[in-house]
DNA sequence: AGCACGCCGACT
DNA sequence: GTCGGCGTGCTC
């Protein structure tokens, strides 16, 4: 059949705005398909993986030269016209590239690029089927270990080496770093089950009877068997031999002489590479009344709303509610993808979702391995034909999950939906994954469930104007109640001379009651470090960072100043590089001095830290809450982190060492902010039959947040700053648009931002702040600055922001700008 | 984003 | 005489 010459238009990994054009070689013709990958070659000497995004025959105008395609690396799609959908709408409403969304969205071990290692493969039986060039290639590897695909070029004298390349991989010769990774070896575990001769009680007491006469070290072994499967409570059919021989003590040879009576089997079992524990839909608990009322809430809300937000306060038990709507979802066959923030996805979820739905739950996190990240990709994109049989139906995952390649969403859960988590910085695309759940329900039919107990002002907007419908959950789980609070005015208490280094008298009596109780006590400070700066005391000189605009922050431990920004250390200073003195005076404090004040008021106490420096190594976050959780660590000391989605059973004070530096905060959310974190960490407090208290240090106690915190109203505050949004147009009555624009050169910077900002004024007149430094004006030699753009909710949006990256990208092209940065964070956080 | 090409200053 | 700095333009 004669087809016409086709061409297929290709999505780069580049921030290029324009499309490719390729030719597709007949060969291709009726292999390539609308979002599979394929090779090509870009510029002179550069490969990439594109991924094909439209397939026509129209020649395209224009004066280039073609290329072809190389290579097709799937004969399947490897994302849905769903997905492609989303991603164009991203790059729209981002103001980015589809290259960059295709770059975020995939694993890394499916975007092959040129700089790609090949290497021979260890397990290769190389057959002497390989051609002379194929040889060659061989031949090369092995004197050199690793080649990169220009190397074989040069080596072949040939402009492209993928035709080769592909051979060799097809014929398993050779391995490339990313294919590696692609085709990982499933993970196999030896188990042990009954042979299935022995069906009745009868056969199994004459064999157990023979044995105890013969072999009783295999009737011991056969015995335990029967009781962790069988006759246990779970009524298994079979367990890990692993797990068998421990619990039994016994040996190989035992399970061995067994295996040979056929009376036990051992069996290769292909296994998910994220462990299970056991296998019991049982364990899905039942509702509490309360519980059960949200829940039956939702569901009647969802006849009628697409979205739903559930406000249920800490220790209501959500989790419980959206376990049983999963199931609800598994139940008629549909996809579920449960969103957590970055931080949230701890062991504590990880197991309550692997107990309720065993293989069907799977994990997909930005900091698994690249193996773990394909093969769910592969899992959710086969619905039908997974390699190992199970498939992942509910995915939990951090944001970078909603690009997972689903095709029968059923539900969408954004746990603690106002975390800022959700929103990526940097790079593009700057999404927030909260509101592509909600445009992922849009675009394939799903439901969005968004739970929080302080939930974002833009959510509580939309639900009590019914854009989503909302669900109260006031009671906390048990009974537990809310926690007392109570301002303790550091003020007053420096004046009097009652602080006991950075405890107010409120705080410190609390802190050595709970000690003596035996209870537990969480503090709280957003600041890690010992002190956020140091000073000299005779002329007020302080270290600041050489590539940053911020002052070095003093870290004890490691007896050094650190940029918080760059990470740029120095050495502590003792002599002040201005006057000479040596007054040199810490100032402010950080995690480190609470931990160490603590260590000195209350030697007896057991304390733990928990900030990013502590939690830098593998594991040692889990560690920390294990500690805590088993009662080991009395007085738990930390950051942001202490305050997120943990629960704790013991914990009777939670201190609130500074609430000023979350109230005097410069940004318009710093109230929202400040309540939804004091809230957060008072919910670590409380238990069964004893009230938490929870103390808040403060400069300002009769400040209202303060005020609406201590009466626990979420509403006042909420109508309060709404007034407010209104008034000065910020949102969710405006979007806003932060356009950063940076460069080494300050006067560079200065005068591009300038012109940027007039560009704008132009068109958006009074609602263009700026250019205006940022909190930290310069990080590692970058100048910053930042106008804001608040564009009215007119459904002009579309048309602003192309206006907006015009001006962008003319600026960038013009003389003397090539150095310069420029981007649009839609809609910041 | 990379990378080649091109145009001006201090060097073997 | 050239090496290399950045500033500019191009990639199907």
């Amino acid at each position: 059949m004669i087809v016409e010459q086709l061409f297929a238009d290709v999505i780069l990994p580049l921030p290029l705005d324009y499309h490719f054009t390729y030719r597709v070689p007949s060969a291709f013709q009726f292999r390539i398909k609308i979002g599979a990958r394929v090779i090509v070659q870009f510029g002179k000497r550069k490969f990439f993986s594109a991924l094909v995004y439209k397939l026509h025959q129209n020649t395209p105008s224009g004066e280039f030269e073609m290329k072809d395609i190389d290579a097709i690396l799937d004969d399947d799609p490897i994302i849905g016209e769903n997905q492609l959908k989303i991603w164009e709408w991203i790059a729209n409403y981002y103001c980015c590239t589809l290259g960059e969304v295709y770059k975020a969205a995939l694993p890394t071990g499916l975007k092959l690029e040129s700089q790609t290692k090949i290497s021979l493969n260890p397990d290769a039986i190389i057959t002497d089927d390989l051609t002379d060039k194929e040889t060659a290639v061989v031949l090369l590897l092995e004197s050199r270990k690793t080649a990169s695909i220009q190397d074989l070029n040069q080596f072949l004298g040939q402009q492209s080496s993928f035709a080769i390349l592909k051979l060799l991989l097809e014929k398993n010769a050779v391995i490339v770093e990313e294919q590696m990774r692609e085709s990982y070896k499933p993970k196999l575990v030896s188990m042990v089950r009954l042979n299935p001769e022995y069906d009745s009680e009868e056969k199994l007491n004459a064999m157990l009877d023979l044995l105890s006469r013969k072999a009783k070290k295999q009737e011991q072994l056969l015995k335990v068997f029967l009781a962790e499967t069988l006759f246990g409570n779970l009524k298994l059919t079979e367990i890990a031999k692993k797990d068998l021989l421990q619990i039994a003590d016994a040996s190989d040879a035992a399970l061995k002489g067994l295996d040979e009576k056929q009376v036990l089997e051992v069996f290769q079992k292909e296994i998910g590479r994220i462990a299970r524990t056991h296998d019991a839909d049982l364990l899905i608990k039942e509702l509490s009344e309360p519980q059960q009322i949200a829940h039956d809430e939702i569901l009647a809300q969802f006849e009628t709303q697409q979205t739903v937000l559930l406000n249920g306060v800490t220790s209501s038990g959500k989790t419980e509610i959206y376990i049983r709507l999963i199931e609800e979802q598994l139940k008629q066959g549909k996809q579920v993808l449960y969103l957590v923030p970055e931080i949230g996805l701890t062991t504590q979820i990880i197991t309550r979702l692997k107990t309720a739905f065993g293989d069907q739950a799977g994990i997909y996190h930005s900091k698994f391995n690249d193996a773990e990240r394909v093969e769910i990709w592969f899992n959710v994109l086969n619905e039908k034909s997974g390699k190992t049989g199970q498939q992942y139906q509910v995915i939990l995952g951090a944001r970078s999950a909603i690009f997972l390649p689903f095709k029968n969403l059923g539900l969408i859960i954004v746990d603690e939906e106002h975390e800022n988590s959700y929103k990526q910085f940097d790079p593009a695309p700057r999404y927030n994954a909260r509101d592509m759940a909600i445009l992922m329900g849009n675009v394939h039919g799903a439901k969005v469930l968004l739970g929080s107990a302080t939930p974002s002002y833009e959510t509580y907007f939309n639900a009590r104007s019914n854009k989503y419908g909302l669900v109260n959950l006031t009671e906390r789980f048990q009974g537990i109640e809310m926690p007392e609070l109570f301002p303790a005015n550091t003020q007053e208490a420096y004046k009097r001379k009652q602080m006991r280094s950075v405890f107010t008298p409120e705080l410190y009596n609390e802190i050595a009651s709970a000690l003596h109780n035996k209870e537990q006590v969480i503090l709280f400070q957003n600041r890690r470090g010992f002190a956020p700066f140091v000073q000299c005391g005779k002329c007020g000189w302080i270290p600041k960072c050489r590539y940053c605009d911020v002052s070095m922050t003093y870290h004890k431990n490691r007896s050094s100043l650190i940029c918080h920004y760059c990470g740029h250390t120095t050495s502590l200073v003792v002599k002040c590089k201005e006057c000479g003195s040596d007054e040199i005076k810490t100032r402010g404090f950080g995690t480190e001095k609470i931990e160490d004040e603590i260590k000195l008021l209350f030697p007896e106490a057991r304390v733990a830290r928990m900030d990013l420096d502590t939690t830098r190594a593998k594991n040692a976050y889990e560690q920390l809450i294990w500690q805590f959780e088993t009662g080991k660590v009395d007085i738990l000391v930390g950051t942001q982190m202490v305050t997120k989605g943990l629960d704790f059973d013991h914990v009777r004070v939670v201190g609130v060492l500074n609430a000023d530096n979350l109230l005097n905060y410069p940004d318009f959310r710093s109230y929202e902010r400040s309540y939804q974190l004091i809230m957060q960490v008072s919910g670590r407090a409380g238990r069964k039959n004893n009230r938490g208290k929870v103390i808040v240090q403060t400069t300002q106690p009769n400040h209202p947040v303060i005020q609406d915190v201590i009466s626990n109203d979420y509403y006042k505050l909420f109508s309060r700053q709404m007034a407010e949004r209104k008034m000065f147009r910020y949102p969710p009555y405006y979007r806003l648009i932060k356009i950063v624009v940076k460069h080494q050169n300050k006067e560079r910077l200065d005068l591009a931002a300038m012109n940027l900002a007039t560009a704008f004024r132009n068109i958006f007149n009074k609602n263009v702040l700026g250019p205006e430094y940022p909190v930290v004006a310069r990080i590692q030699m970058w100048f910053q600055k930042e106008i804001l753009i608040k564009l009215p909710r007119d459904g002009k949006i579309q048309e602003a922001k192309t206006k907006i990256m015009e001006i962008i990208n003319r600026t960038k092209t013009q003389p003397n700008n090539s150095q310069l940065i420029i981007y649009a964070d839609v809609d910041p956080m």
